[in-house]
Order: structure tokens, then sequence, then C-alpha cells
DNA sequence: GCACTGTAGTTGTCTAGACAAGTCTAGGCA
DNA sequence: TGCCTAGACTTGTCTAGACAACTACAGTGC
């Protein structure tokens, strides 16, 4: 079996450390909690108890306790106290970038090809899931994205036209969708699906595949303001492409 | 093409307001962000501004644009003052789950096959990523979980035995790898990277496969206290299993 | 045994003010 | 022109106290 290489995680640096006293208090708890001093479940010292152990105001423990709560690590009741938190799930963020970003922050060239790029009548199953009605228009684009000359992406995408009407007017091999979606629609909200499998013949035309390739797709639909602005796919040679992320509880 | 079937999002009820004044500063400015009065990077009202429009006290404003900062939808800048933020990457949770937990809250059974359970001398690379010299023992598991009675994963792993002494003494029929490893040491810190390929003639067997049927393959490195604990590379026939997830930022 | 009540302890939130530290700009000076 | 400084403005953080909402528990009365 074939292990690829993992790059380091980022050390932090003892030499710099905190001395605002909620980040004082905030980094003992996390020390102790990773000792395992309270075992998940376990009662943790109260607001009380932490302001004289630190001679701090509550204000200041409050702090350093709700931003515990917000990373996952407390769980706090109301009337009842502070329990370690149970970390049967450790949650990671996975970042969305849009592609171009992401391949000139490596420092390579980045260039698209527009397949497809008309209105259509929606299918009732696409219609639905774009909260439109049945063969409704919808703007479909279809394109290939290259990083430095080779196919990284297929992108098949349909937009819903009341969120981004000028959204066929936009030169694609110059801006992508989503950042051009990003700036019509600031504030998103989105579902996805990751999985792997073989392209269809198509997918494997436009991305220089055999259909016996294995292939990491993405699935997305996002949603403003509670309106389906657009659904993706999109399609990654497994080869060439993977989802890299790191996490700290 | 196919557009899988995605879960349609929770959307928030409109019925409960929250009525703590640090709430609604914090529902003021999102509502005002994502109508697009501040466009990415704008200069947005001081915390003076805010404390005069509503009426709260410093203290209440702040802790709305603090939790706004560690969401990622402003910046704040000391001497400056609080801007858009860029929204050009989204970040989600993407939930790593015991599989254990996740098939029974399914509703489903789960069961493991132990393949594999024994020491090994690492190699060089194995080594050097688990933070041992060149050929120090490490343990090894291969485990196979099913889903009623269908292979779903196939985990391969290796394990620092400095941070897990009894781990080749646990009856993984009956405990998951993942499980036992929470326990001994709660907090963790991973890297994780998530691709599509063809599985190994040996995966593919195990899993029931074809050598050219695609798999979802995560590599998980994980440490704890910058000790790295366990290397693992669990393999995912395509058609049976993918990753889900939503966020909102 | 059972229901009710008071009380102590907990977290959730807010106020008014204070000082520290950083940035930017206008004015003064050589 | 170029450099320096004082002041205005910003965010970062802390204090001491207060009230509200909630929970758990012991005690009371039936």
């Amino acid at each position: 079996m074939v292990f690829p290489e993992l790059q380091d995680a980022q050390r932090p640096t003892s030499g710099a450390v905190p001395t605002a006293p909620y980040a004082q208090v905030k980094a003992f708890l996390k020390r102790e909690l990773s000792a395992g001093r309270w075992p998940p479940g376990a009662l943790m010292p109260s607001d009380a108890e932490l302001v004289a152990q630190f001679g701090v105001s509550r204000m200041t423990v409050t702090r350093a306790l709700r931003e515990l709560q917000a990373e996952g690590l407390v769980e706090r009741l109301q009337g009842v106290g502070t329990f370690a938190a149970h970390l049967s799930r450790v949650a990671s963020t996975l970042t969305i970038r849009d592609l171009h970003e992401e391949i000139t922050a490596r420092g390579h060239r980045h260039h698209a090809e527009v397949h497809v790029a008309r209105q259509e009548r929606a299918p009732l199953e696409l219609a639905r899931q774009l909260g439109l009605p049945a063969q409704a228009m919808v703007f479909h684009t279809l394109i290939v994205h290259f990083e430095n000359g080779v196919p990284l992406q297929c992108e098949d995408r349909y937009v819903n036209p009341a969120c981004a009407p000028d959204y066929l007017s936009v030169d694609f091999s110059r801006t992508t969708p989503t950042h051009y979606l990003l700036q019509v629609a600031p504030l998103w909200e989105a579902q996805y699906s990751i999985e792997a499998s073989a392209p269809t013949p198509q997918e494997a035309t436009l991305l220089g595949l055999r259909t016996t390739d294995a292939c990491l797709i993405v699935v997305r639909r996002t949603m403003s303001r509670g309106v389906p602005i657009t659904l993706a796919r999109l399609v990654h040679p497994g080869s060439r492409y993977q989802i890299d992320g790191q996490f700290k509880p």
C-alpha cells in the first residue's frame, strides 16, 4: 500500500506566550483538557472558581469559556455547569476555494475553455432543486479548467436566472463562475457531497481520461438568503486532484 | 449527466427572534452584509457608531463583532477599523466521525473483520511520518468494516506504540480503532487528504471490487500534543460511500 | 408516598467606565 | 522638501457589579 506524503503540521512557536488574562485562562483549560484532567462529560470548574483561582473578573473567565464552547471543547448548561465535551466527532474546516485562486496561489497558470453557455429548460428534478417550476429557464455552463495546460476540473453548472440575470454575458475565460457568483450574492449557504466515481464518456473526453479512470466528484448546491442560486458538478481526475486539510480541535 | 439528490437545507424557523441585544446587533450586521451594503473590503461602522445606533454598551457591540470575526465575516484591524471580509473562501465543517457511530446512527448494523493486527518494523518513510527512528516497532492493523454485511471501508492503520501501548490487545471486532484512540488521547490535531483512485488488488479483494472500480480514499495523520499517534488509509467503494456536508458562513 | 416551595448555585447577559496599543493625519520645524 | 510630533480615532481588553433565567435539592405540608 502507498501512503502519500502529508505535509508537516505547523507547530506553534513557543516563544510568544499570549499574555492577555482571558487567553491565559483559556490556555490553562485547554492544556488540562488535553492532559485528561476532566474526561469527557466531567464537571469542570465553575465561573466563580476560576475567578477566584486566576484573580480576574467574571467577564474575563466567561470569554475564555465561551470561546472554548464555540470551539466545541466544552459544553455549558445554564443552571448546571460547564462540562468537558465528548469529542467523538472532530470537525475540520474544509475550504471550498475558487479554483482560479487555488491554481495561481500555487504559482501556476490557469485557463478555461467554455464548451456550453446557454439557456435551457430545466427538467423536473433540476427545477425542483433550484426552487423553480418545471420547464423553467435556467442558465447552463460547461467549462473545463486547466492548470498549466493540463485539464483539472470539468465544471457543469446550472444557475438560477433570478439570482444572476447577467450570468451568460460574463466572459468565463477571464472570470470563474464561482468568483462571479460570489460577487452577485455575497453570503452563501451550501450543501455538498464528495464522491469517487468513473467519469461519463463526455467528461472523460474533456478531461483526457479513459472512462475507467477514477474521478473525485464534488456536487454542490448553493443558496443565498434561502434561495437556491446554483447547482454544480465538479469532476476532477483522481490522479491529479485531491482535497487536503487539517484541523485542530 | 447525473446530479445526485441533495437533502434540503434546514431553514431557520422565523418564529423565534433572538432578543438578546448582542444577537440583534449581530443579526443586523449579518443581514446588511448579505444584502451587499458593505462590499468585501469596505469599511464598516465603528464600535462607537454602533453603540450610538443601538443604544447599548460597547461590550455588547464588541461581542457581536468578535463573533462575526470568528465566523470570518468581518476583519478587524486595531487602530484602523472593521471591514467586510473577502469571502473568496468559504469554510465548511467536515466532520470526521467514528464509522461505527455513523453506521448505527443510520439504524444499520456494523461489524468488522480483523485481517492484520501485529507489530512491524517501520520502513524509513513511515517511521518519519510517525516521528520515530527508522526500523522502529509500530503497530499495524488492517480491518474491514461492514454495513449490513456489505464491506464499506478498508482501514489500514499504523499506530505509534508510545501513545497506545495496549493497542494490540483491543478487540477490534467490538471497538473501532478510532474510538479506542480517542479515549487514549482525547485531544486531536490531524491532517487529511481526500482523493479518488483505484484500489490495490488486496483492497479490491477485501472490498469485493474490481481493480477498475473507483474508490474514495481518505488518508489521515493524527497527532496529540504534537506527537504523531496514527497514520490511517481509509479506502471506501466509490459506489457505496460519499462524504456529505453543508455550511453556512 | 407525593406534590409543592424556597434556596443556593450555576450560566447568560448587560452596563459604564477605564486604560492600552495601534493607525492615520495635520501641523510645526529645520 | 522632508522629518517629527501631538492629537484624534480605532480596536483590544479588563473591571466590578448587577439582574435574569435556569437547575438541583432539601424541606414542608398533605
